[in-house]
DNA sequence: CGCTGTCATGATAGCGCTACCATTCGTTTT
DNA sequence: AAAACGAATGGTAGCGCTATCATGACAGCG
């Protein structure tokens, strides 16, 4: 190469690159197979060959099946990004939760993830860790992806989230609990539970009742089942004091929970714990401590968690329909996605109070 | 309109569309603010507005200033479709796993998600159900989203899915098991696990041990510990049952596994459970029934779930660094794709006896 | 027979962004 | 002092797909 007089060398660039002025700058580094190519081997156009994959009944039989035929033998993979980009739909749900240690968010997602995915919806996962300013930076680069619908877990956002929602086209939904939303919702009353809750321990008879949370201002809906329980305390002129620990739900915060109650309250006669993790962690280590449940002590939880049902005794609690709620959420949002009316925009998707032998 | 001579009629459309003849076919429907825009507002050319905010060292301080400051103003929000198409990058990754149902893969996910969360990714969330052709076509999806990185649960993958990741060029790495993968592999070795419990259960003088797992076929790591239990059996000149349920693990699944090894084979010491969902529930099934443990029947179980810990006696298990599992897997990724070497193509994890007094 | 309506197909022009190259300008090098 | 260099910026051309409109073929109808 260098052969050539050394001069030219300089020139190299202006000479060569003009020769091929347009075309020279090629951009396509992978190899991938293009529906184009899919198209030519098919021997259609390649908007024939878009419709053959995307709208089956649009085209002929024969388009059809030398479309399909092609596709197989190039091995083409659609390009779900230039779609997405041409059409402004993706095909991807947002979903928004607050934690994934806490099973009960788990399990919605499970339920919005089978009926959507069956649908051939995608899921994009974000976890706000309680954190209302997470939630808006996710918001935000959801909305980027050109999700077709957002789900979130709770209705409290900022207002910089509000406002980029509410200016939004697609549908949002609202889960886990019931209220005045930005557009779908689907979710249960807490504030109903935690009433329920109370006036059972108060039917029971126990006068001594100690709510027991962790980080309420964060984890809201626990403060609205206190708020409920309060309430009906109040009503009868019972007292509601309230511990509030650091570490969210598990079983060891139960435990922790339990030796608190029983050193700041020695009168306590049942405890109310924002949710089953904390109780049943309360309850194996009541019975670690050979403290007798209800006898000494009553323990009730919040959300019917499969393990409460195997302890003895069985830990009375209130069965929130999680997976139900996340698949109530998919099929709404299912309907409104497909062009129908929303066949209801609030969904109360209720509680049951199961009474085990704990309290 | 028609007032016109009629015969012009038929020629309306070769007369006025010509007239307005490129610009007419408007497509922009929503009114996204674009970068364009964003550049205007900021009086810089697009390309200096995009490289302000995805590589703010690469323009000037007064730039980059007054294009945050417009971004801010208008509200922009970056298309990262289009960003996606344009650079065949994405910031997405894909996790696919078999079930949300088993806490295991959720803790992975979550140890994955907290890592790459904070690196500015994004999780696209596949569930296979233990299903390979279901995993097949996850993959296809997901790579049709240029994906950055693919995570996927286990070795095992069908012939296309594997013929369709052999000629991807992006980072893949297995997780939960250990072996030989296709890129990067973060797991432990679950053959030895299951020799692991097996000598512990043979240590203890146990001499009658039942394997009890649930659809092994499908959830074969649980098959892998057996084969590792059985060997070690084997040598011993034991036998070794295997009882396989139908339902994946759960407490309940456990409470039944326990009632068929007590009919079925009556003799037994120690029941060695796929994990310690089914060993918890079998402990707390036995505790029900007022069964010792371990003076009847010893339990162990796998996974070293918090549960676990939390009965009495404490569950003998062993404990799979999970979380440990997926932010390893996400390091290892962020190492990659930030065009680092990798540290280690493999890496092993191990597993810790924790013996408790189940057994 | 001409008119309208439906169906299958195609040509074209983007979707909003970034890779690539080119240009300008001020600074360093020998 | 001239040449070489680097930093900041911009013009252009796509990325791979689909919305939109246009067309031709054919059926139905008075």
């Amino acid at each position: 190469m260098s052969k050539d007089s050394p001069n030219a060398d300089s020139r190299a660039k202006n000479v060569t690159t003009p020769a091929l002025p347009n075309n020279a700058r090629q951009r396509r580094s992978s190899d991938q197979v293009t529906l184009s190519q899919v198209a030519q081997a098919a021997g259609v156009s390649p908007i024939t060959a878009s419709r053959a994959l995307n709208y089956p009944d649009k085209v002929s039989d024969s388009a059809r099946r030398s479309v399909l035929q092609a596709v197989e033998s190039l091995g083409y993979v659609p390009n779900l990004v230039a779609g997405s980009l041409a059409s402004s739909r993706s095909r991807l749900i947002a979903v928004i939760v607050p934690s994934l240690i806490n099973s009960v968010f788990v399990e919605v997602i499970k339920g919005l993830q089978e009926t959507l995915e069956a649908e051939g919806y995608q899921i994009l996962l974000g976890n706000t860790d309680y954190d209302l300013d997470r939630e808006y930076q996710l918001v935000r680069t959801f909305l980027g992806w050109s999700c077709s619908a957002l789900v979130t877990a709770g209705l409290r956002h900022n207002t910089a989230c509000h406002t980029l929602l509410a200016n939004w086209d697609h549908p949002i939904i609202e889960v886990m609990e019931l209220g005045q939303g930005m557009d779908l919702n689907v979710g249960l009353d807490h504030v109903a539970a935690g009433r329920c809750m109370a006036t059972h321990l108060i039917d029971k008879g126990y006068r001594h009742i100690v709510y027991v949370g962790a980080r309420l201002a964060q984890d809201y809906r626990a403060g609205m089942r206190f708020d409920g329980h309060k309430a009906v305390l109040m009503e009868k002129g019972i007292d509601a004091p309230l511990l509030e620990l650091d570490t969210l739900g598990s079983l060891q915060a139960g435990a922790e929970g339990l030796a608190q109650v029983l050193a700041q309250y020695p009168h306590t006669q049942a405890i109310h714990f924002a949710n089953d993790d904390l109780a049943a962690g309360a309850l194996l280590a009541a019975q670690r401590q050979g403290l007798s449940v209800p006898g000494d002590i009553a323990i009730a939880g919040f959300n019917g968690l499969p393990l409460g049902q195997h302890v003895t005794p069985q830990l009375t609690t209130i069965l929130s329909p999680r997976e139900e709620m996340g698949r109530l959420a998919a099929k709404e949002l299912i309907r409104r996605l497909s062009g129908k009316n929303v066949y209801r925009r609030q969904h109360d998707v209720g509680f049951t109070l199961q009474t085990g032998g704990s309290t």
